[in-house]
DNA sequence: ATAATAAAACTAACATCGTTAGTTTTACTT
DNA sequence: AAGTAAAACTAACGATGTTAGTTTTATTAT
């Protein structure tokens, strides 16, 4: 019975509160389902499959990290602009874990996904590095840096790799944002030559 | 019957090897049975789950890559020994992805798995930053940034987020490293003080 | 108001998966 | 030769994603 008229981005919307608040490892489609008041089979209607729908979310994710970010560095410049773009960058990571692991997960190897995402991923940091004095190439390489740095730090905190010893976490961050912070000095004089 | 004798080793080695061949992703319990020809619920008298299974795969990658990294900084010492560990640590990236994966999926809340584990991914690391002049914490904050940079490097490549501009990835790659050494240089300068 | 259409739900089923319980067979030890 | 423990088996359970085909509902057009 078409009772509630539930639409795609009613199911979607859906997932994403689940998978944030129960978890991405213990997602499924059934449990989806039952949430909405429907059969699994049902969903089938709105989306294409799991990995479709899992695509879906990961667009989601990343233009709500994109949000924050660009939220972060308006009307800030260089050095200031990066410490505020890599604490948005971490608080987020941090405080929906679930969802941020799902952008890792998007297939970037097929193209619409990487032309759909790939420019809101890139653009943030790419506004914050055109405040410096840097070739496009050099912006390029140092945009990839960035968020190694980023994911790598939020990826292994999250997993539980720096729990080991008791060090603060927060200033391990902080240096490696600092690190970044030299790198692009050293870059740009670099560029000046 | 119990013809071929198989034991626990046995399934680990053909685990690894069907991970490494087909990828982490198709993996499944019955398909490995399926390979030593033996059914699946047998596969349980050498193993606990599969959870277990993956455990024990993730501490063969750990031991795997401590190997390398060891090999590469025998008798180098501070820039020269950074720039071989991150080479062999980049390398084992990205010639064993699917083995590297497992080591992140590796259940590192549980305690066990933190001291048989941890030591294993950090030694390397701080057996290097050991010839620099640096506070026994500045290290520990390193170690993280080194490993942070290394993982968000590789895990990004390979989940295709660097294929959306031509620029080189090699060069990014060598940008990152330099970074670390930047960033290590500094450290000494503050510690000296 | 009624008929037609498309959307949204359904039932039923399939293959696959991890996992458990209980049973049989093999190989080694005594 | 008998006993034991390891290593395999069969059978089944519950869960998952997914497909095919069917029924119901809501909206649109006549």
């Amino acid at each position: 019975m078409a009772r509630q008229g539930l639409n795609r981005a009613d199911i979607i919307a859906a997932a994403i509160e689940m998978i944030e608040s129960e978890g991405l490892h213990s997602f499924s489609l059934r449990e989806l389902a039952s949430r909405l008041h429907i059969k699994a089979a049902s969903l089938y209607n709105h989306i294409k499959n799991m990995d479709e729908l899992y695509t879906e979310i990961g667009y989601y994710a990343i233009s709500e990290l994109k949000k924050v970010q660009l939220c972060a560095i308006a009307e800030k410049e260089r050095a200031e602009a990066v410490e505020a773009l890599s604490d948005a960058y971490y608080r987020f990571g941090k405080q929906r874990p679930e969802i941020y692991k799902v952008i890792l997960s998007l297939p970037m190897v097929k193209n619409d996904a990487i032309h759909k995402a790939g420019f809101d991923i890139v653009e943030p940091i790419m506004t914050v590095l055109s405040g410096y004095m840097l070739t496009e190439e050099q912006k390029m390489h140092l945009q990839r840096v960035f968020r190694s740095i980023m994911h790598g730090f939020i990826s292994q905190e999250e997993a539980g790799c720096f729990r080991q010893y008791s060090v603060d976490v927060e200033e391990s961050y902080r240096m490696a944002v600092r690190g970044f912070i030299l790198l692009l000095e050293h870059s740009e004089k670099e560029a000046q030559i």
